[in-house]
DNA sequence: AATGAATGAGAGTTCATTCAT
DNA sequence: GATGAATGAACTCTCATTCAT
């Protein structure tokens, strides 16, 4: 499964090299990145209001005063954690899906991707979830954009199938995506419940993509 | 949509007896009642940790201390609210599900139901929806019982329709169960955020029904 | 010299009392008093900035929070501080003056009293000074009509033996009530410095009336 | 009036050559200068406390480090510029006086000139007034001597006349210096609050000194 | 000398919880 | 049972100061 290489190379790809400067400057800061990934671990261990500023300085190994530097509030951190990562999913789903011909092969790469996610970062799936139910202020004002950019991926597919004849035509795209997409942040929950069995994750993948795929197809 | 009776017999059968029902059986501790009734409001409306005690107790019309009376924290209400509207919902869904004959009814109706009911009760489904993501160790220590109860009505109308042949046998009951629930929440997730028209209801249904049923379908 | 008892009795008189009621309700919350008193003390010993509201919860007797069931901030502590304490002296002058018949008896008596609650009421008076200059915005926003209005009552003073030919006429009287006040405050001010004399206050206030009295006199 | 002079030789001397003084010495470390320059200015717009270091460094055009090349604390840095100004103001008012023979010429004199420096240099003044008051702890063990010997230049006046029988001899002359102190900085503070008309600046002095010199009369 | 990113102690404020009435 | 004033622990954020570059 393709998730681990999506944490590392594809996904940074894009943060923080606007222009392709051919004399790569070393970009200084390895700061902000190393205040995200901290945050990551303890949001997803205590959630957002459990966790303390301090904890989350400690578990990066700055001094509480620096995460201010780079990140305006508490919520401006979690906010921007969530916009950084939904990117990098956006950015490496986008590249894995060109390669991919029919949009029943795609629409599973999707869920094997949005699952593999699960399975390789988990910390990262949890504050996601966690992320998106905190607050609704905060979703509305802030994630929601970069929310619907990826929901708006997965309806792209649909469409696709659709116009393609591959899918059947008399549902809404974007019903589809939020459905899919609840239906895996769905299993996210369950598993972070601890009570389902998280081995079976291809196996959850698979029977997924049969049951949706059958029940979007054209005939 | 059989949404509305859900929210009113059954779910809210002693809150308010507006008109002298002969026999109402009048429990006289209405305080407990008005208290998780006040807390459904102010909890969805800000938020569980937005929200503080004396938020719930003004709208309640209770003092803050007597909140303490009937719960014996704030984590305590919001857990006691959760359980207390589950148990109401599985009562309902129970009662609602045997005068239908096939599973593929059955299924179409409890989407019915839960998409009816955050039409009908949206502040109801926002605090479920915000109280299963607000700390995974709520609801790993005390929610996930009756969560988990109720995606076992979801999970025994599919087993059932396997057995009787009308779903395909290859997918685990409980791991559909869990995908339903997660795109209905899916979507009440996005209703929240504004972006969908939530007049569609129906429509969403019954799309939903479509293509989950046709997913399922044994041929 | 009529300091020690403002600081009692003329000086709370309305303070609270908005009706005679007859039946004197024996008003509760003496906490708020009792956090005046106390911040008095503290402000003036180590000034406004450099007081922690803990430090003043503690001179109260009361806990931190308790401070903001009574004022909404450090800074509306003060600012009530300055605003209770004017308004007595107000109220303390405006009974005393009428006593006396002449404007020249009232001014020399006015500056009695101000020099004699440098003396009596030492943490007051600097606690006035110190709050005039903490902040100007502090001073514009908030401070300015209570203090205004004390100055109209020296006006007033100055105003009245204009008309009655005791003083000099090619004088503002509102020019000359900032300078007195300024006078009396810049006393003050080197008094805290600890390099004059303290002692020779009937000395000083003899010897400003003579000088002032004579500077206004008519002939 | 005299203020603008004093406002540009002795005060601002190596400040900002515009025009290209012959002679100009030009100071190289003219970074003390600029630092102290800027802390005037951000002082008096936000006050002591609320100025951030940085805010002088930003105003002062250099790093916020530099600042303590030049000054131990943030404290020192206030001191420091309280210093250096009253000095400059002393050696002006001590180099102008000399040029007025009578004592009634001089005290006039200085009433002009301290009411003058309000209105020609503003910050400046009101840095003055507010360092006084920050706090009892600064002025009483670091301003004292400089702020003593500008009332000393004023007390000496009044002594001088005293002495050649152009005032009244039954005042104390420290007691005189302070008040006039105190009166000349009431206005400035009630200037401050904005409401008294700040044109009148020729009228309030003259007034102020004609009721002061009659008041000081030994006749 | 100059810089400014990093530090971390510290303070104001909030609010769940208690308990005397 | 009911109240709500009082409590005080805890947390976010600020900013004077330092020091590696």
């Amino acid at each position: 499964m393709a998730a681990a290489p999506m944490a590392d190379a594809p996904l940074k790809k894009n943060t923080r090299a606007k222009g392709a400067a051919p004399v790569a400057p070393r970009a200084r800061s390895d700061k902000r990145e190393r205040i995200l990934n901290a945050a990551v671990k303890v949001f997803a261990r205590s959630g957002f209001h459990a966790t303390r500023v301090s904890d989350v300085a400690k578990a990066a190994g700055v001094a509480d005063g620096t995460i201010y530097l780079y990140f305006t509030s508490k919520e401006h951190l979690l906010v921007s954690l969530f916009e950084d990562r939904v990117e990098r999913l956006i950015a490496f789903v986008s590249a894995e899906l060109p390669k991919l011909k029919t949009a029943r092969a795609r629409l599973r790469r999707i869920i094997e991707l949005q699952l593999g996610l699960l399975e390789s970062e988990r910390e990262l799936a949890e504050v996601m979830t966690v992320i998106l139910r905190q607050s609704t202020r905060l979703l509305k004002e802030y994630a929601a954009p970069k929310f619907s950019a990826y929901l708006e991926v997965i309806a792209h597919v649909v469409l696709e199938g659709q116009r393609r004849g591959e899918f059947r035509s008399d549902v809404s795209p974007h019903l589809i995506a939020r459905a899919i997409f609840g239906a895996l942040d769905g299993l996210a929950l369950t598993w972070a419940l601890g009570k389902a069995d998280r081995g079976g994750l291809v196996r959850a993948s698979t029977q997924l993509s049969d049951v949706l795929l059958r029940g979007l197809s054209s005939t």
